[in-house]
DNA sequence: CTGAAAGCGCTTACAG
DNA sequence: CTGAAAGCGCTTACAG
């Protein structure tokens, strides 16, 4: 037999609907409070949720719905959004369609049906505009990591990292230790993301009057797939570049896929970091600094992402639409390590 | 206005028992059956989750409890675990305690008084019978990875990798490349699961005569701690078993974090592996694979415990106590990659 | 097999 | 500020 607020209300003599309004933090004469208080914990009560769910029409849920759990690289943003709204005793459900698109559009029907609160996604590339089912479903959105094609008619919150500056980070680092000779490792390009840092890397280059044209390559870029093919992929294509006649002095992975397929390439091939080339990589990866040369990288904040996206999502789901749309932008980090050789001195990379 | 089971009531002229015995897949007859299912239809109907816990007093979700979400090493579980209860409708609620014993006490409560129906949770030692409080109130749990002290007098559901298996393949790819001269590097005493691969690698040892007490360490085990402070240690402890006198020509890392210390150390000591050391880790991780001398290695089925797992807290929610209490044991893989010297042909290792 | 009625444990207007 | 009553959308015995 568990204790209900009946229970509450009958110890106390008062009725339910007092208790409610504790329950609820509203105003009840402060000796109701202490008696209520006193019962409470003296009966171990605790309320049922799913019947306060029931009569106030809430669910308390959250959705996150990314493209690949299966992919620790997120796992950072999984866990500042739960930590965030366990404070607020929401619950998180996480989902992923893995890059099956169909998946996606049902895992999104089902978290409306399960009428979620709120929903924080990442769109598979940018054309990518499912965040409309929910709105239309009168369920706030933010989406993460990608900017949208279209976000002008339809628009939405979201957080992204300032990709632009990442790339202008590395290709200033590339440009001080000497290297000019460079080929950028895209991965698709229907990603606004990775545009931005290309366009942030070749900036820079530009600026000093470098031609960018050879920059970027004839072949055709990795296409956003599963992630071991983009590995494999990746690692193919590495191969190519460097059996070039001239090929480059630095390589610019613009992500942390295309970049472990780069590497693995490095590994069999042994070819040496930094001394055969010198690589940077836009994205940081636990292993990326214990590898044999460890990897210069700008870094993304995914807690910090996670974390501003669900600040957004509760402001929404609160009801304040004052600043809607917001584009909110995260910072990066650099950080020097081994696997940038110093074409100026003739020795390897600092070690910060 | 949402459409509720009296509209479908209504529409088909039926009660709401009836299509409420419909929804939970009772005997109905065949031509309601047919009347319900296009009104449902027709009406876009779909029964509110709330109310159905509310009045079945369930609530459909699964707990899983681990030691650190922001460690990617663990997502495979849970995925493998979301994906499972997904196909039953149950939500999963994903906690961590990191490392904080607390925390994990606080989120235990919090767990038992949400009323989940069933949990799956990561020991944090062989000492932790955490668990018995979800088994006192009434609440299946299987624990993973660990087998803990108290399975004898509490008896619970568990699934852990063949961890003595694992460690005598390791020992056996190491004895057939010449090495006998093998330190272990540990991480924490407290652990039956690093025990067991300590054991399964001795054992392999002393049946061929070898003297397998130098293998263990004089030095204290790396504490079990949060996972930088890990990786800092076991950097720290390489260093200072290398430059002993007469060092090891093979180490054995009892698990990924230790090891990714030990590569780091390999890194910035430019320790070059295998010519210098080789080295063999139970546990696997993405880039491990790629690293400059890929790291031969046992890897778990993480996604298989997560399934089993799984498996067996849905028979135990069901009330299926025929088989209670399991200890599933999942296989686990070699990977003979590049991380190890042949001593005997003086080559370095077969690759595959 | 079907239906009328009660009830799951709360919150919500509405009076007072 | 408090309380009596209704009701959230279902499921559950219980008759029929």
């Amino acid at each position: 037999m568990n204790i209900t607020i009946k229970d509450i209300a009958r110890e106390t003599g008062l009725s339910t609907a007092t208790i409610s309004k504790y329950l609820n933090h509203k105003r009840i004469l402060e000796e109701n409070r202490i008696l209520i208080e006193e019962t409470i914990k003296r009966l171990d009560y605790t309320p049922n949720r799913t019947a306060q769910l029931l009569r106030s029409k809430k669910t308390k849920t959250i959705g996150i719905l990314l493209s690949d759990l299966g992919n620790y690289f997120w796992s950072p943003i999984i866990y500042s959004v739960t930590h965030f709204f366990l404070k607020y005793h929401y619950t998180v459900i996480t989902c992923a369609y893995y890059f099956n698109f169909q998946k996606e559009s049902d895992i999104i029907q089902d978290l409306i049906s399960q009428n979620v609160d709120g929903v924080i996604m990442l769109p598979h590339n940018r054309q990518d505009n499912m965040y409309k089912l929910f709105q239309d479903a009168g369920i706030p959105v933010v989406i993460l990591d990608q900017l949208v094609d279209s976000l002008k008619e339809i628009p939405v919150d979201c957080v992204i990292s300032d990709n632009y500056k990442g790339g202008a980070m590395l290709a200033t680092h590339l440009l001080e230790k000497g290297h000019s000779n460079i080929y950028i490792m895209e991965r698709s390009v229907h990603s606004y993301t990775i545009e931005q840092r290309i366009r942030g890397f070749t900036d820079v280059f530009a600026e000093q009057g470098y031609d960018i044209s050879a920059f970027r390559s004839d072949l055709p870029p990795v296409p956003f797939v599963e992630t071991q093919s983009v590995i494999s992929q990746g690692k193919e294509r590495f191969r190519q570049i460097m059996r070039r006649p001239n090929p480059p002095t630095a390589i610019f992975f613009t992500n942390y896929l295309i970049a472990s397929g780069g590497l693995s390439a490095t590994n069999s091939d042994c070819c040496s970091i930094p001394e055969d080339v010198s690589l940077v990589c836009f994205d940081d990866d636990t292993l990326f600094k214990v590898m044999h040369s460890p990897l210069t990288c700008v870094a993304q904040d995914l807690s910090g992402i996670g974390t501003k996206a669900s600040e957004i999502l509760m402001q929404r789901i609160e009801g304040d639409y004052s600043d809607f749309p917001r584009a909110a932008v995260i910072d990066v980090t650099f950080h020097s390590r081994n696997s940038v050789k110093d074409l100026l001195s003739g020795m390897s990379g600092s070690t910060k």
